[in-house]
RNA sequence: GGCGAUGUAGCUCAGCUGGUUAGAGCGGAGGAUUCAUAAACCUCAGGUCCCCGGUUCGAGUCCGGGCAUCGCCA
């Protein structure tokens, strides 16, 4: 039992260094954990990785603003990168920084290689240069912008150097070819088609290399071009290397191709083109998916500087102390824009999410059942067995449970393995949710007032209890301390990945005598009229 | 400007190759009930399916035009 797919490794971008860690930065390594996690508990052998991007010129200029080397700074600020991730509770297995000597030395034989296949060779580029993005705005770009910078409307400085090229036309047909055999290699769909139509209009070669400037110190910062030390590597190709240099060790060669590399909207480009032609330069094996998700916008509005409305750590702290860890990551990962539009982060939304789902839905209907169990069989996890008034095991009042959670567990496993991590999540939910229908058609509580009927209500809650067990399972990897403790409340031993999750979720898992323990509401109810939580300002720069 | 979408109940959206009374979740209203976190369960939305025109026996579902919103453009 070793086939490919058994090992499921996963990426988020790395982060720009000089970044504050926000709302940004936290989704899409939500998303890349709540997947991983979720192989993880499918019994697969998962690597998330992680990083910052550190090679930029800006570092030096931000670290010379705080008299710091841009070592000095790159560390600080790539520990606050550390410190959010771990706020947020994320698996990754690795956290690649592009100033780290593991990276640089592949990044150096990669272009070697490149250098001598000649996919990479020296050339002349003339073009517009945006100082503050570190990047050539295309003429037409910049004739439009009036030759300011798109992003910043800072003026763009004209620029002329001899530049090693990365043969980038070359691949055009066979990266052509690979998009249109394979439609979940770029998602969600309309991603794809923008690229498709994009690379209709034809590729050109891209600069991989900046000249070096023995006068600013900033031209020095970065990988130098192996042979020609006149050169450093692009920033933006230095970066793209992280995800095969963090797996190119004997032990970790394994993990390649990744399955997926998690990104935003903004540097699908890269990532879409520029990236799988270099690894096909390279002879590597592309990735399963490049998956493009969109932005997070605020109470309907764009997030931005000006008004100062990012949903920064601070505001998520806030959520997270009045809500919970869980809570914030279940309306993250349900809410959240994979989709090609826009999802808004709106307070009022997230008190619904999180009242309908978690408070009303599986805490409340944990809270009953397992109440029932305190009351009924003093807290000792009934025996579905005794009761011989049902055709088969598990099948009752016209729910056959088996079948039901099973095909949850696929349906959820399906979603999953698409990136689908709402509809794998409402997966979850539907089942959780059929427990009150259930409940309700049987009516336990009624049927416990006659003793003879205990083998009856015993049967009833067993099948709702194990309902619940299952869902929680498949949503353990969006919300894992939540679901630890309502696995433990049940009486079960829970070791996320120590059995294929088919085996954890099949129907039955939960033993008869067992003690179940109701304990405190495992998610209170959020107070809807109660104003946002707000975050504590004591920010320094 | 070029390319590509989208416009369906208050909100977020499903509606495959055209065909009986257009659906779901959330919110809202009412009802019944008590095991539970005033939770859950049942019922309720008479919505010009953006507008105009066309094809068709028949169109949210196809075609043309318009309006609006949005995405992408190394």
């Amino acid at each position: 039992m070793t086939e490919p797919q058994q090992r499921y490794y996963i990426t988020t971008p790395i982060y720009y260094v000089n970044d504050r860690p926000h709302i940004g930065h936290c989704y899409t390594t939500l998303v890349a954990d709540v997947a991983a996690r979720f192989m993880r508990l499918s019994g697969r052998d998962v690597f998330l990785l992680t990083g910052t991007d550190e090679h930029a010129e800006r570092v030096v200029e931000a670290a010379a603003e705080r008299g710091l080397t841009p070592i000095q700074w790159a560390d600080r600020n790539a520990g606050a990168f550390e410190d959010a991730f771990r706020l947020l509770g994320f698996s990754n297995d690795d956290f690649i920084r592009t100033t780290q000597k593991r990276h640089t030395e592949k990044v150096e034989s990669y272009i070697r290689r490149l250098n001598d296949s000649g996919d990479v060779y020296l050339g002349d580029y003339q073009g517009w240069w945006d100082h503050t993005q570190e990047e050539y705005v295309p003429e037409n770009t910049a004739r439009e912008h009036d030759f300011k910078s798109p992003i910043t409307g800072k003026p763009l400085e004209r620029r002329q150097e001899k530049n090693y090229f990365f043969r980038l036309s070359a691949y055009q047909d066979r990266l052509l070819k690979h998009i249109e055999s394979n439609p979940g290699f770029i998602r969600p769909e309309s991603r794809r088609n923008e690229v498709l139509g994009r690379i209709r209009t034809g590729l050109q070669d891209v600069p991989v290399s900046r000249a070096v400037d023995p006068d600013d110190p900033k031209s020095g910062w970065g990988i130098l071009m192996p042979g020609d030390e006149s050169h450093r590597i692009y920033v933006w190709i230095d970066a793209l290397f992280n995800y095969l240099s963090a797996v190119d060790t004997d032990d970790r060669r394994k993990y390649w191709p990744a399955q997926a590399h998690v990104i935003g909207k903004d540097i699908l480009w890269f990532h879409a083109v520029i990236w799988p032609c270099m690894l096909m330069a390279l002879g590597e094996k592309l990735p399963g998916c490049i998956y493009a998700h969109s932005f997070w916008i605020r109470e309907g509005r764009k997030m931005s500087k000006s008004l100062g409305n990012f949903i920064d750590m601070p505001t998520l702290t806030a959520y997270i102390d009045r809500y919970g860890l869980d809570a914030t990551r279940w309306f993250l990962a349900t809410q959240g824009p994979m989709g090609a539009t826009d999802a808004d982060f709106a307070h009022a939304k997230f008190i619904e999410v999180y009242n309908a789902d978690l408070a009303n839905g599986l805490g409340n209907a944990a809270s009953r059942v397992s109440n029932m169990i305190a009351k009924y069989f003093d807290g000792a996890c009934p025996d579905p067995t005794r009761w011989h008034g049902s055709p088969s095991r598990g099948e009752h009042a016209g729910h056959d449970w088996p079948a039901i959670a099973t095909s949850a567990v696929e349906n959820a496993m399906t979603r999953f393995e698409a990136l689908d991590i709402p509809g794998a999540l409402e997966a979850a939910v539907a089942l959780a949710r059929r427990v009150d229908g259930y409940i309700h058609a049987t009516e336990p509580f009624k049927l416990a007032k006659d003793p003879e009927k205990l083998p009856e209500v015993g049967a009833i809650l067993y099948h709702a209890a194990e309902a619940l067990r299952i869902a929680s399972l498949l949503m353990w990897a969006a919300i894992p301390a939540k679901v630890e403790d309502l696995q433990r409340r049940f009486g079960c031993e829970f070791n996320p990945g120590a059995a294929p999750l088919r085996d954890l979720a099949a129907w039955g898992g939960l033993t008869p005598g067992a003690h179940i323990e109701k304990g405190d509401a495992l998610f209170p109810r959020a107070d809807g009229e109660e104003a946002p939580p707000e975050p504590a300002r004591a920010e320094t720069s």
